[in-house]
DNA sequence: GGAATAGTGTCTGTAAGACATTATTAG
DNA sequence: CTAATAATGTCTTACAGACACTATTCC
C-alpha cells in the first residue's frame, strides 16, 4: 500500500476522542497592580465560578494553529481585534493533561501566556457571564488559607495552577527578555519600565541602580530625544521617553532580588 | 440543569475529533558525543523515515496522564522499565498543533525533553522497523544544504524543528539548572562534567575556570570523599567525585562563551 | 520654600575570564 | 623522564548593590 492509498483510507474516527483546548493567561498593568483577564462561566462545569479565558480548537471547520487560536480567544474577551492584538506578545505557557481536569471528558488544554499594555474593560463572550480584569494579589494563590468575603475564590479546572505557572513564566522572562515593554505603550519612561517590574516581581526596586542598569544593557531601551510633558504628579523633573530597543535577550540580565529560593 | 444532570447527559462525540500524541526528544551522551533517540517509521505515513519516538496518548483505557505517556513511550523503546527510568529527567517541552503536520488528520503533539545517563541501545518497538541513539551532530539541523551520501535525512512530521527546540531548552538549561548531573551516574568527576557542558554546548570549556566555578556555587556538586581508582588515559591525577547536590537553580549561572547572539 | 522624583557619581564585594603554576599520574 | 591532566592561584575587568548627591518640577 502506497502513502497515497493509506490516506486515503484513513479513518481519524479510530482513535479515542480527545477534546483540545486553548487557554489564555492574560496579564496587564492596570493602575501599577498586575491584573489577570477572567471569564465568569455561564454553564456548567463550574457555572458561576471564575475561569481564564479559552475554548475547544476549531479542527475541521476553519483549521487554526493554535497560537492562532489563542489569539482568537483573546481578542473575542476583550473586544479588540487580532490585527489590534499586534503589541501584545504571544507564547506558549505549557499543556495540561491531567485525567480528571475536565468531569466531562479527557481534555487536553494548551495554555497560552499574553502581557499587553493596558486594555479596555472586556465584555463577556458567548461562555460567560461576565469578564474583567482581576488584580492577581486578589487570588491569592500560594495562601490557599484566610480568604476574606468577597475575595475571588479558587479558579475553575486546574486554572488556578496555570495561572500561577503564569506568573512565575511572566516573573522569570522580565529577568532575561525585554517583554516588560511590552506591558508599556509604545514610548515610555525607565520609571515607568521600573513600575511594571516592581508589580511583577512585586518588590520594589532600587530607582537608581535600576536606571543605571537598564541603560547599560545593549539594545534593551534606546531614546527618543523627547520627555514627558510634565513631571511626576507630586514632584520631580520631567523623564526622558524610550522605546523598545531591537535586543531579543537581556545581557547582562536583570534579575530578582528575591534570591535563597534556589536552594532546596 | 444542575452540573449533575449536566455530566449525565453530556456527549463527548459532539466535538470535533482531534488526536493527541506524545513525542520524546530523548538525549545522553555516548563517547562524548550528544546523542538523540530516534526510531525509523515501519508504517505510513513517513515510511522508512527516522522520527521521534512517541504515540497516541490513550484516552479511554488506561487513562495516563501526559509525562506518564512519555514515561511510558521512552521506556518502551529504550528497553528500560518505566522504574529504572528513576534518574532520567522529563519534562514537557513545549505542543505543535499546526494544521497539516500530520498527513492523516489533525494532530496535536505534545513533545517531552528528556535528559538521562548513557543507556543500552533500543530495540524497535511495535511501530518502528529499526531504532538507535543518533548523534545529532550528523543531523545537520540548521544547515538545511550539503547533507553526505547515508547522512541521517530530514525528520519525519516537523520533528527537526521539535528536535531544534530540545536542543535549544537543553543548551539553555545547563546554563542554570543543575541538570548536566542527569547526564552522568551516581558519582562523577568535575572533567566529566565538563565533558557534558561540552558537548552539549558543541565548544570547549577552560577547564579551570570551570573546575572553580562549578564548586563556588552553593549546591551544585557535594563531594563524596572518593577519587576515580585511576588517573586519566594519557596520564594525570586521579579527579575527586561528586555527586549532584540539592540545588535546583545555579546561582550564579554557567552562561554560554557564545554570546553576541543575543542582539538582533 | 519644601517635598518628591529623575538621573548621576562613588565605593565595595563578587564574579568571569585569561593565564600561570603545582601536583600527580600513565606510558 | 615526558606528556597529559587535576586542581589551585593570580590578576584584570565588569557588574550588582548600597549610598550619596544634584537637578528639576509640583504644590
Amino acid at each position: 500500500m502506497t502513502e497515497e492509498e493509506f490516506l486515503a483510507e484513513y479513518d481519524p474516527r479510530g482513535y479515542d476522542p480527545i477534546a483540545v483546548t486553548v487557554d489564555v493567561v492574560a496579564l496587564t498593568i492596570r493602575d501599577g497592580v498586575l491584573h489577570v483577564l477572567l471569564i465568569r462561566r455561564a454553564a456548567p462545569p463550574f457555572t458561576g465560578q471564575w475561569a481564564l479565558p479559552g475554548g475547544f480548537v476549531r479542527a475541521v471547520e476553519g483549521e487554526e494553529d493554535l497560537q492562532e487560536a489563542a489569539a482568537r480567544e483573546l481578542a473575542e474577551e476583550t473586544g479588540l481585534t487580532v490585527r489590534a492584538l499586534g503589541r501584545v506578545h504571544l507564547e506558549q505557557l505549557g499543556t495540561y493533561g491531567r485525567p480528571g481536569r475536565d468531569p466531562r471528558m479527557r481534555v487536553i488544554s494548551v495554555a497560552y501566556l499574553a502581557f499587553g499594555p493596558e486594555m479596555p474593560d472586556p465584555h463577556a463572550g458567548s461562555d460567560a457571564a461576565d469578564a474583567s480584569w482581576v488584580p492577581v494579589e486578589s487570588l491569592r494563590l500560594t495562601a490557599a488559607a484566610s480568604q476574606a468575603p468577597g475575595t475571588t475564590r479558587k479558579l475553575a479546572f486546574d486554572h488556578s495552577r496555570i495561572l500561577a505557572d503564569g506568573l512565575e513564566r511572566a516573573r522569570a522572562k522580565l529577568e532575561y527578555t525585554p517583554l516588560a515593554t511590552a506591558f508599556l505603550g509604545e514610548a515610555f519612561t525607565i520609571p515607568e519600565l521600573r513600575a511594571v517590574y516592581e508589580s511583577v516581581w512585586g518588590e520594589p526596586l532600587h530607582a537608581g541602580n535600576f536606571h543605571r542598569k537598564v541603560l547599560s544593557v545593549p539594545g534593551f531601551v534606546e531614546g527618543t530625544g523627547d520627555t514627558t510633558p510634565t513631571g511626576g504628579r507630586r514632584g520631580g523633573p520631567r523623564a526622558r521617553l524610550y522605546r523598545a530597543g531591537d535586543a531579543r535577550l537581556l545581557h547582562p540580565a536583570l534579575l530578582r532580588p528575591s534570591s535563597e529560593d534556589d536552594l532546596r
